[in-house]
Order: structure tokens, then C-alpha cells, then sequence
DNA sequence: ACATTTGTAGAGTGATTAGTCAATCTGTAA
DNA sequence: TTACAGATTGACTAATCACTCTACAAATGT
């Protein structure tokens, strides 16, 4: 099955670059050494990758993909928007939680020259949901009726400061999720 | 003057890899690029710093340092914890969009293996003056009772994605300070 | 005046790295 | 069986980079 064996290494580099990119920093990590790390050879990596940075940008947009994968499997459509986004900040929390170098990646990406490399269609392609959610949450006065960017911006970084004290301070699942509701309930009283 | 012109070569060493850093990232900028950007040496840049990253470590602490002389400065100490919030927090808002570059340069330090190289003293020194204000407003039960460092976390990134929200968006001056004002209205309704 | 320390320069060095390439292997299809 | 395309390899290269070293200049102390 070549098609299989394909995408093993595909993701197997993928995997390998996450794993020491969050160790060690971009330009701290050797192609080289991704490769090794994957069990593949030099010459392979740049046979999936063109060049160190598309295999960078490529793993942002696999991550990206994955966690909308995750949070749309998830997700319970309610007409209810405070359900609505309820829901979805506790999964996008919880995904992070359990996936933190993913989570850890992307806050690396975001403030690296890299961020600038994605096509403008896949940045666009994210926002949209979320905006559609929020714009119609505004229409039926659910919450405050601010710049939809505005409101994204607020509810990205409220999430990614709980995700990010969550990470720091080791508490049980219980525990955890008991903040995470907290959290949301202080979110809403924000935006309402 | 000897000593005014070491401080000259020092801040035009830091001013010049600040400006590089943002815009091609630690690994993207060559030392011999900072040593040309400031008008020095190659070797001088080794004479004030030991390695890349003794001078990478430097200026996120010069950084850290001048921005919490900026709020000192400008604060204005009141018995009530609201309007010192208040304050503080429109001065760090003010102050990271006059200093954009710096702004910048701190996430991208924070999301990078060097930020754990900071000593633990200097990351002390800054939370100190921060979570003594929260407890005592815990105290006086002007916020929520919540872990100190969960407040700092929510605070932290609200003022952080406050901040991404206006560097995108460009607004005049008036508009701006009408946002930071809404913006602490909404952080306040949520903590208190 | 002299000695000593400190600052500055910039060519040089050794190590490292992204990316190449020619050769070999593997699977498929006629 | 043969032919072919893609996959895989790893030695190789050209370039780059962090950092050193030596020589000299400027400032300071005595």
C-alpha cells in the first residue's frame, strides 16, 4: 500500500518536526535532526518538503486542520448561541490541554515571521466560522454588539490565558473542568 | 565620556537587534547584521555580550525594564483598586501600541525556548507588583476571589489580545481610547 | 609621562546547515 | 519479463554563522 506508507511519512515528519520544534525552537531544530527523529533520510524530507519553512507552514495549517476536525466532531449545534459557544470554548480548552505541544506550536507560529507565510484562503477559511457565529450571537442580542474582530479577539486570548494556566498549574480533571466553566461564565458576563 | 558612549554602543546594539528580531526572528537575523544595523563591529557586538543569546536575554529584560519604568511613571496611586486597575491597565495598552516593535518582541521572546532562560529573580520582580495589587483587591472584595495567578492570566491576555485588536485595526487617537476604555469596562464586569 | 585597563575593529576559523544529486530500490502495469 | 514512475537513500556542497583573535586606540589611574 504505497499511498499508506506515504502519508506515514508525511506524518511521521510532521510528528518528528512538533515533537523538537517545541524543544528546541525553529532554527534550534536541524532538518537533519527532524529527519532522524521521523527514521527517514535527509533527502527524503525534501522530498515531501521543498524547503524547511513550507514544511514549517504545513504544519501549522496539519494542526490547524486537526483541532477544527476535532471541535466540529464535537460539537452540538444548539439554537442557543450561549450553548453554542459554550460548547465550543470548552472543547477548543480541552483540546489544547490534551494536545500542548500542538497548542504550544501555534502560539510559537503565530509570533514568528513564519505566520506571515500562510495563504491568505486558509487564515480566511478559520475566521469565517467563528465569525458567522459571533455576528449572528450580535443579531439576536446575545451579546454585545462590538466589531466582530473585536469579539474574537477577546474570546481568542480569554482562551488561550485559561489554556495557558491551566497548562502551568497542575490540577485533577475535576478540578480542571470546574475551571474551565468558571472561566466561561466570567467570558460571558464580558461579552453579554 | 567613556561611560555615555559603552551606553551608546550597548542601547544601539539592543535597539538594532530589536528592530531585526521583529522583523526576520532570532534565527533569521545574523549577528554580523546587528553589528552593521548599530554601526559597530562584529567583535564589539562579543565585547558587550557574551553570545546571541546573552544579547537576546538582554533585551527582553531592557525591555521589561522600561516598560515598567513607563507605568511607575505614570501612575497614579488611588485607594480605589478599580480606577489603579484602570489606570495601569490603559497606560500598558497605551504604551504597547507606542511601542509596537517591543510589544511584539515580547511574545514572540515568551513563545520562544529562550524565554526559559530568563532568571527566575527578574520574572519574580514583575509579578510582585502585580499580584500584591490583585490580592489586595481580593481582599477589599472589589474582584472575584479566584487564584492570584488565574486573575493575572485572565488580565494578562485580555490586554494582550486588546492590543493585537488595535495594532491590526488602525483607528485615531480618539476612537482608540474610547475601545481601551470599553475594552476595561468589559475586563472589569467580568473580575468584579 | 607611563602603565594598565577598556573599547573597537574586522579578518579569520571551525562547525553547522539547508538543500542537491546520482544511484538504488519498490511497486505497478503492459 | 520489461519498462517506468515515484520513493528513498546518504554522501556531498556551497554558504552561512557564531564566535575568536590579534592589533591598535582611547581612557583612566599613578
Amino acid at each position: 500500500m504505497i499511498s499508506q506508507s506515504v502519508n506515514d511519512k508525511r506524518t511521521d515528519l510532521l510528528a518528528a518536526a512538533l515533537k523538537l520544534f517545541v524543544q528546541y525552537g525553529f532554527h534550534g531544530t536541524p532538518t537533519s535532526q527532524i529527519a532522524k527523529q521521523a527514521g527517514v533520510a535527509n533527502g527524503t524530507l525534501f522530498h515531501y518538503y521543498k524547503t524547511k519553512e513550507d514544511l514549517i507552514v504545513s504544519l501549522y495549517i496539519d494542526i490547524k486542520l486537526r483541532m477544527g476536525q476535532y471541535i466540529e466532531a464535537k460539537a452540538e449545534p444548539h439554537k442557543n448561541p450561549k450553548k453554542n459557544f459554550r460548547n465550543q470554548f470548552i472543547e477548543i480548552v480541552l483540546w489544547s490541554l490534551e494536545n500542548k505541544d500542538d497548542f504550544y506550536f501555534i502560539q510559537q507560529f503565530h509570533n514568528s515571521p513564519f505566520a506571515a507565510l500562510v495563504p491568505p484562503e486558509e487564515i480566511q477559511m478559520q475566521l469565517n466560522k467563528f465569525c458567522g457565529q459571533i455576528e449572528d450571537a450580535i443579531k439576536l442580542k446575545a451579546i454585545k454588539n462590538r466589531d466582530t474582530d473585536f469579539i474574537l479577539s477577546l474570546i481568542t486570548s480569554h482562551t488561550y490565558g485559561l489554556t495557558q494556566y491551566l497548562t502551568k498549574a497542575k490540577f485533577d480533571d475535576d478540578k480542571q473542568k470546574k475551571i474551565i466553566k468558571d472561566s466561561f461564565d466570567m467570558l460571558w458576563k464580558m461579552i453579554e
